[in-house]
DNA sequence: GCCGTTTTCGGCCCGACTGTTTTCAGTCG
């Protein structure tokens, strides 16, 4: 049984529990040991094959004690037996805004609504108009919220999130500029997570009104959900839900913290202020006793007040951002200024959309020392990829560019294919007169977990094979990863040298963070590449720094950050060690 | 159900908003 699927079962069962009218304490146990176990990038069942359960922060006694059972039979009694108390099929009624555990189990049990279609009827024929605490108002928002569900899509991936925030903001300072004091994005999108619930922007002026009535009245704006004193919320161009929260000046920093989470992070940061006898909300921290006010108006102020120094988004997670900034132990994240080039994108030799020359110009434009030109090789024909003949061809150009003397140096690479049967597209003797190659799987994707491992593990081994691209596969919201373990993987490099990718294209982000930062802590190298197909791509390098950065990412691990000397040096003695270097 | 330099028992984050209440329950982030 893979991690995800006991995630699953864990949230399930705090979603049912909290149903059933559990104690909340209760249910938060559950869903804080799947949240802990989503941020652990080792398989479980290694974790559990070594009786290491109980050493994952959340498990106790109990509910290692499931977690064994559930992976070592598939199953889970304790969840069999509550399923026949409260039935699974109502968990699709918690996504609907306006529905709690406490109004679904008073459904449930007085009309015995089970799911999306029961509630549709009981609202039609004025069943659900009965209940205690259902009055028009609820019931009309109900009715719209049932409508919404089914047209509603899941979370949108950064790369669609972003770009909306930003315009928004954009719009905004031009529409309503004199009252805006301070705006940024806040939420999953100022944390730089891959995926994206709702969108926050946070705004601070002393008046509001003017604010959020700019805010509802954007062009992008489809429909108006909320529009309050403090706080809007409106529906986006794709659907997407988009939340505008004014605060005072003197409450910025608070707010910012406050409103970007992640909850864990600021319930973290509560605990602390407790136990000092202090209290933290959107608007400041406060000494409990005489409600004196702490620190408020700007953000490292909160931080500095728990002897922290003030915390990156991408780490606030609670994930051990807090233990290592109270130990002074944060790592020094890696920044855009790190980087020294990038180390894969295509031309129109194979499946790019410009020539060698415009993409060189590009990494020109962004101040590079060097780009990696690695268009895909012969057998992905899809792609146009090289024969060796037209290999050779780049080479003699390349060569000649080079020989200008000027702007970023051109590295000749190959994005070289991992075959199907796992053997590599070109022979060694080929790999080694190129200057840089990155390995990836793009065929026989449903292959079984023990074939593919073996298939990228196999091309780490070889010592000419300096990254391997995108190593899972995944298109966000589109694909899965293929099905490798990527800890095998990880183990193998973290002895080859072989650096694995962070690929910046916001739909792969490939690694993601929580593999990234395993790579990491097992010593591996990583190279955020943009896998340019276009110029205008090598700007969507902030994406997989950003996921670096949530991987916990330091400039000295990260192959393009290197200055063309020390890269060169490294690559040559890779393959002088027979890639042990 | 978890957890512990104030505790192995008794705690476990905080406030706003909505709709329905006549003082609050439920939901949300």
């Amino acid at each position: 049984m893979r991690n995800e699927e006991v995630i699953r079962v864990l949230n399930a069962i705090g979603d049912l529990l909290e149903i059933k009218g559990e104690t909340r304490f209760r249910v938060n146990a559950y869903r804080d040991a799947a949240r802990q176990i989503e941020g652990l990038a080792e398989d479980l069942n290694s974790v559990a094959a070594e009786g290491r359960l109980r050493t994952i922060p959340g498990v106790g006694e109990a509910i290692a004690a499931k977690l064994q059972e559930l992976l070592e039979t598939g199953k889970l009694a304790y969840f069999e037996r509550l399923k026949t108390e409260v039935p699974e099929t109502l968990l699709v009624l918690l996504q609907v805004p306006g529905l709690g555990p406490r109004k679904i189990k008073l459904l449930y049990e007085t009309l015995g609504v089970k799911g999306i279609d029961d509630l549709r009827a009981a609202l039609v024929d004025g069943r659900v108009a009965t209940l205690p605490g259902m009055g028009a108002k609820s019931i009309e928002n109900l009715k719209r919220e049932v409508e919404r569900y089914e047209q509603r899509g899941s979370r949108s991936p950064l790369g669609s999130a972003l770009p909306i925030v930003q315009e928004m903001m954009a719009l905004l300072r031009e529409r309503a500029g004199p009252a805006i004091l301070q705006m940024e994005e806040a939420g999953s999108v100022r944390r730089r997570r891959d995926t994206i619930g709702d969108l926050d922007i946070l705004v601070a002026s002393d008046d509001a009104a003017r604010v959020l009535d700019a805010f509802v009245g954007l062009p992008m704006v489809q429909e108006v959900i909320g529009h309050g004193d403090t706080k809007a919320s409106v529906l986006g161009p794709r659907g997407q839900q988009i939340d505008l929260r004014v605060v005072p000046p003197d409450s910025w920093g608070a707010a910012l913290q406050y409103f970007t989470g992640s909850k864990a992070h600021n319930v973290r940061l509560r605990e602390m202020a407790v136990r000092k006898g202090w209290r933290l909300n959107e608007y400041g921290l406060y000494e409990s006793a005489s409600d004196r006010k702490l620190a408020g108006s700007d953000e490292a102020g909160i931080y500095a007040a728990f002897g922290l120094p003030w915390i990156p988004p991408t780490l606030r997670e609670d994930n051990g951002e807090i233990e290592a900034g109270l130990a002074g132990r944060l790592p020094r994240l890696v920044q855009a200024t790190d980087m020294r080039g990038d180390l894969h994108s295509h031309s129109t030799w194979s499946d790019g959309q410009a020539s060698i020359e415009e993409m060189w110009a590009a990494a020109r434009a962004k101040g590079y020392e060097y780009l990696a030109l690695t268009d895909h090789s012969q057998s992905l024909g899809v792609a146009n990829g090289l024969s060796l003949d037209r290999l050779r061809e780049q080479r003699e150009i390349v060569a000649a560019m080079n020989q200008r003397g000027e702007g970023p140096r051109l590295l000749l690479g190959v994005e070289l294919e991992i075959r199907a049967d796992g053997s590599l597209d070109f022979p060694d003797e080929v790999l080694a007169e190129l200057d840089i190659v990155v390995a990836s799987v793009h065929s026989g994707f449903s292959q079984p977990r023990d074939k593919m491992t073996a298939r990228l593990v196999a091309a780490a081994l070889n010592p000419h094979v300096d990254i391997i691209g995108h190593p899972t596969g995944r298109l966000i919201g589109r694909r899965d990863s293929y099905d490798v373990d990527v800890d095998a993987l990880i183990d193998v490099c973290s002895r080859t040298g072989t650096a694995l990718e962070i690929n910046s294209h916001p739909a792969r982000l490939d690694l993601d963070d929580v593999h990234a930062r395993r790579a990491m802590e097992l010593g591996c190298w990583l190279a955020i590449d943009t896998d340019a197909h276009a110029p205008d791509h090598f700007d969507l390098l902030p994406y997989g720094i950003a996921t670096a950065q949530r991987a916990w990412v330091t400039p000295e691990r990260v192959l393009n950050s290197l200055s063309l000397p020390d890269l060169r040096a490294h690559l040559d003695a890779r393959c002088q060690t027979g890639g042990r270097g």
